[in-house]
DNA sequence: CCGTCCCGCCATTCG
DNA sequence: CGAATGGCGGGACGG
């Protein structure tokens, strides 16, 4: 019996507890606040039980440790996790979760909640809050997550990958026998995702900006790059091995030493797709090629995903017009590298100011987001505090001074995150109803960045509690026009979805997208929020001399 | 046989 | 240094 082999069922004494297939989320379920337990008790049990083992017409072994695999499944475990919380919790209250605890309560190795753990931190649904606890937030942050996500996901071509692959893929199948191990037609594909974002998680870590620095490369950004698959794909329909395919390429250079890295993506990829699957945010299904089933997903989450109800989160123009100069300036660089130039010298006299400044100065500046030793430092010891005030024992509700200074970095971001956003929409279309409109005009001022510069895209979120922004890094704004190709959605004619939610849908609008105008749907744009940022910012930016891509008749 | 994916060794990073 | 994290892939399980 090798060290390295899977333990034969559960003989080894050190598995004493008498398992049932449900006993084990009977208990939970039981011991979950009684608040939000009722609602679903019964229609999980089933669910639980139906979705993770079609036909047990007959349960009626009770007694005996029917340990099958299923019932150890990271699906099954993460279901009944979740179950322990609202999908939208109270901010306010105790959402602390705590690893020990629910490690030992689910009857598992700490291990496996940390795989649950990264998928869902991946959506922002949880935030590392300390050491050994993370902080609960539920669905609360998804939509805007998802947007985000999404956004990203486009700017990185995938969809267009994703067509190229399967078309690929299916040419290969057909050729087949040619075993030409050489394809370094790789040529499209690899434009403009060299470098590609990267995703950061709660606080200032920038840790490893571009070249994955060792860690923080898989499961959580991995995880997003899945999904970001799923809002970007035309049926959406993932299949594992497309997204494989695509999710190596990213991080590893060319050097794909294939076969067993694509393997071990795959099997990464079950992990978290078991994860998605019991948020119910995709469904397991089969798409049917000539050559065979695959695997594959789909999703089956949100799919207008707004900006949140209620009180938008988003920066208002009141904060932009609060802006201090040294703020408005630094702003200004993360949004357009020519300013950069203009804003230098100015930079000299505001440096030295309070610290805070000099921090906030000093992260948000640069957008080649350095990975200078002292920088990293400096990010760390703010995330630092944060977290020591997150986690003190004896103050459960946040603290609400002091954090003026960790906020202000925050702020900063939150704000050049908005205005990214906006911008690029601007850049790529004038609203149909828009009037006014000037071609096109692709940042004009900015042809081409030297080095790829990361821009970090930070979610706004209300600080009072869980605190920290988390960030998403997102290439330069991709300057190659989105070259609308040929009207090739043939690619996926042949496909054909055989699952009970995938046959409901007939035809499904997928027509799309070959039209560049009506490419623009009703995405809900950050203009939605608050319409007038643009005209504002640009006017603070012209007495400042620059001059940027406008949408507005530009007045000069 | 093969699609899934659990399990846990052990490298990394944290404190 | 020990503890916390989490990469990674052997090979077990179920169909």
């Amino acid at each position: 019996m090798g060290p390295l082999t899977t333990p034969k069922k559960g003989v080894e004494g050190h598995c004493v507890d008498p398992w049932t297939p449900t006993s084990n989320l009977k208990i939970l379920i039981s011991a979950a606040s009684p608040d939000i337990r009722n609602r679903e008790k019964e229609l999980t049990l089933e669910e639980a039980a139906e979705e993770y083992s079609k036909q047990d017409a007959e349960e009626v072994e009770e007694g005996e440790r029917m340990t099958s695999r299923k019932d150890k499944s990271l699906g099954l475990l993460c279901h009944k996790f979740l179950e322990r919380f609202e999908d939208f919790p109270d901010p306010h209250k105790d959402n602390d979760i705590s690893l020990d605890d629910v490690a030992s309560e689910l009857n598992v190795e700490r291990r496996r909640i940390y795989d649950i753990m990264n998928v869902l931190e991946s959506l922002h649904m949880v935030s590392r809050s300390a050491k050994n606890h993370y902080a609960w937030h539920g669905r609360t942050k998804l939509s805007q997550t998802l947007f985000v996500l999404k956004k990203v996901g486009e700017e990185q071509g995938y969809h267009r990958q994703m067509r190229q692959l399967r078309l690929r893929l299916a040419e290969e199948e057909a050729a087949e026998e040619k075993r030409r191990g050489a394809e370094a037609q790789d040529k499209e594909n690899r434009e403009g995702s060299k470098e590609l974002f990267f995703v950061e998680l709660p606080g200032v870590e920038f840790r490893a900006a571009s070249v994955n620095s060792r860690k923080d490369k898989s499961l959580r950004v991995m995880s997003q790059k899945f999904v970001m698959l799923f809002l970007v794909a035309r049926p959406r329909v993932v299949s594992l091995d497309i997204a494989a395919q695509i999710l190596i390429g990213e991080d590893q250079g060319e050097a794909s030493l294939d076969k067993n890295k694509f393997k071990t993506k795959v099997r990464r990829l079950y992990d978290i797709a078991n994860v998605l699957r019991s948020l119910k945010l995709i469904e397991k299904v089969h798409v049917t090629e000539e050559r065979g089933r695959k695997p594959a997903f789909e999703w089956v989450g949100p799919e207008e995903f707004t900006q949140v109800k209620g009180q938008s989160p988003w920066v208002r123009e009141s904060d932009l017009l609060c802006l201090k100069p040294v703020q408005t300036l630094m702003l200004l660089r993360l949004v357009s590298p020519d300013a950069e130039v203009k804003a230098a010298e100015n930079t000299k006299v505001l440096t030295s100011r309070s610290s805070k400044e000099n921090c906030a100065k000093n992260l948000f500046s640069n957008k080649r987001f350095t990975r200078h030793p002292s920088l990293m430092k400096l990010a760390k010891s703010i995330e630092e505090d944060r977290r020591k005030i997150n986690s003190a024992p004896s103050s459960p509700a946040k603290s609400a001074a002091g954090d003026a200074s960790v906020d202000f970095p925050n702020k900063m971001a939150q704000l050049a995150a908005i205005c990214k956003i906006q911008l690029d929409h601007e850049a790529s279309g004038p609203k149909p109803s828009e009037p006014a409109r000037t071609p096109l005009p692709l940042t004009p001022a900015t042809p081409a960045t030297p080095v790829t510069p990361l821009i970090p895209v930070l979610l706004p979120q209300q600080q009072a509690v869980g605190g920290g922004a988390y960030a998403v890094y997102v290439p330069p704004p991709q300057l190659r026009a989105a070259a609308r190709p040929q009207p090739t959605s043939l690619a996926v004619r042949s496909m054909t979805f055989d699952s009970p939610t995938a046959l409901k849908r007939p035809g499904a609008e997928e027509t799309t997208e070959s039209s560049p105008s009506k490419a623009q749907r009703r995405e809900t744009s950050f203009r939605d929020v608050s319409p007038k940022l643009g005209e504002i910012l640009q006017a603070r930016l012209k007495s400042r001399g620059v001059h940027l891509p406008s949408r507005t008749a530009p007045r000069a």
